[in-house]
DNA sequence: CTGAAAGCGCTTACAG
DNA sequence: CTGAAAGCGCTTACAG
């Protein structure tokens, strides 16, 4: 047992001071004389002295430490970079401010709760694959919380999103003007995914403000993977009437796209357009590269962090709601119709 | 201050027992009769009893966490998926070991060591990239430790790696099989860093085996970045005698060099082959798909964590060494030499 | 500016 | 099988 060897009171002992004194010095607190903190913080260099955390905690009732509710791994999960964008953003983040993160896989509601009324952790953030009724069920505990991803519908938590609407209308937007009329939309996942179910709306809005009819044969939905995104992409590419350009709701399933396209001969852009969505760096060096919207999960994540210190720090009144714009990058894959 | 409303102390004395019953009966301990489990279970559920973990951790000295030292923001951490595998097989790991995961970014090593003596973790896992010196001085302390993602050389430390020496011979051989004389390496960052260094043994001693000279010019060196990747190889593909097949030391780079030979108008594989080892889904859809060694860092990930929890359940004698084999996935973007 | 006392909420011996 | 006491190592009032 060398990690708990030596203790305040050792030190305090050893410098002729109280155990107070010596926990003052720790904390560098301006109490304490400059004299007298040399003196201490020399005996604690020697002795090795290293203030056990856990005590300084319980007494506290401070952790210094936010939580991370991250979903459990999921179909969509082996191809998402979201997540990892978004973690490092909040890691780099806490760094900063001299918290620690506690990493915990969502099992069920009560996991969360347990974790949240542990003392572990000082504030919560969730990630928004994390189902509604759990949400509800965490957002009553008294612990500082912020939503990172989607919003809570009307639910007074604070959170912060990507403008996943936005994005996605304008892309189609940007297809509209250029002329495209029979555009296809390729989702995934269930038809309640919150990230999916915005991005369609977005294409739905464009068409509607368009004033373009909206064909039920337009819209398929795969499963996240390559695959899927091939299969649908070959099916839409060889119906008749062919789209003239195709939204893809993922850049891995537009890739895959843009392979089936390949196979059939169609030349991408000159005889069908295909853009995406997200936030995978690798989009743009796939051949054409894709012409796509760039989704900030690295601010969301550091957005959403940052909120979460506030409320730690200063009790806000009101749940805070943010939504960050997304960005239309106009690559190879997508051009005016018809100009070919 | 909603979250330690409810003590122990409360339940144990609407339940009519000891505190001490109700701290066994949370813990679910055999030395409790059912008929006393039942009744102070039905308190605790009513008076929404949640055990404070912090007080838990400080008595017992256990606190169910594993620390995971990262690296700070490097140029290469931007393209890399490694740590992202990896963390994700360590969280899963120890959800299903009931332990959480803390999170803490390397700046030097007095950080990591305070964490090891703060109480907060039980052991650490300890990211390759850490520098060696401080690696040293983690290894001093009393706390479990395992190197994810490379070796010690001869420090009697623990840790799990994947073969990327034998991974980078595979691949070069593959080529040399091919009839390949001139096989180019495009390396990146410095010459010392772990994963390069052994990515290039491997290559030179397949060189070496097959008694090929191994030529300074068909040895480049990059920055991790697609850009990087794209002009070294149109350098080399334009530099004469061309070589035949081009090793690169990571997929992002390979599919500059995929780019690279697409401006020059070189077909691959029939004008030149182009190999590289990693662990990302999407060298394989590219165009073409890139021949790779895969690199397993997610079983890497989850059998450092292993070695972990035996670590701390059973004092393990002496350190455990382990290196994962690679796996060589032959795709579309090498073929036999000359053979058009 | 420094010290002595109390206590955060558990678990761990130890006694019955 | 259950209970009463001690204590993990700090920080927080409070007193001087």
């Amino acid at each position: 047992m060398r990690k708990s060897r030596v203790t305040g009171h050792d030190v305090a002992k050893a410098a002729g001071v109280s155990h107070n004194t010596v926990s003052l010095v720790v904390r560098d607190s301006p109490l304490v004389t400059p004299e007298t903190k040399a003196r201490v913080r020399a005996i604690i260099d020697e002795m090795g002295y290293q203030r056990n955390d856990v005590a300084m905690v319980l007494r506290s009732a401070r952790s210094r430490t936010i939580g991370y509710l991250l979903p459990e791994d999921s179909a969509e999960a082996e191809v998402d970079v979201f997540r990892n964008q978004v973690l490092k953003a909040v890691t780099v983040c806490a760094e900063a401010h001299n918290y620690y993160v506690l990493l915990d896989l969502f099992s069920d509601a009560q996991s969360g709760i347990s974790l949240m009324s542990s003392g572990r952790i000082d504030a919560l953030l969730v990630d928004g694959r994390i189902p509604n009724e759990s949400l509800l069920k965490l957002a009553a505990r008294n612990l500082p919380l912020v939503l990172v991803g989607r919003d809570a519908g009307d639910l007074p938590i604070s959170w912060v999103k990507a403008d996943e609407e936005g994005g996605a209308f304008q892309v189609t937007s940007h297809l509209i003007e250029q002329g495209h009329q029979r555009i296809a939309w390729i989702a995934a996942g269930e038809a309640e995914h919150y990230i999916v179910s915005q991005r369609e709306r977005g294409y739905r809005r464009a068409l509607e403000v368009a004033g373009l009819q909206i064909e039920a044969a337009s819209i398929v939905r795969g499963d996240w993977t390559f695959e899927s995104g091939f299969a649908l992409g070959y099916q839409l590419l060889t119906s008749s009437p062919r789209p003239t350009a195709l939204f893809v709701v993922t850049e891995l399933m537009a890739a895959a796209v843009l392979q089936a396209a390949r196979t059939l001969g169609l030349r991408v852009p000159e005889d069908v357009s295909i853009v995406t969505i997200g936030d995978s760096f690798w989009s743009q060096y796939v051949q054409p590269a894709l012409t796509t919207v760039q989704v900030p999960m690295k601010a969301v994540g550091t957005r959403a962090t940052e909120l979460l210190f506030q409320s730690i720090n200063e009790d806000l009144p009101s749940p805070q709601q943010i939504v960050l714009p997304t960005t239309l990058i106009v690559r190879d894959s997508s051009k005016r119709v018809g100009n070919k």
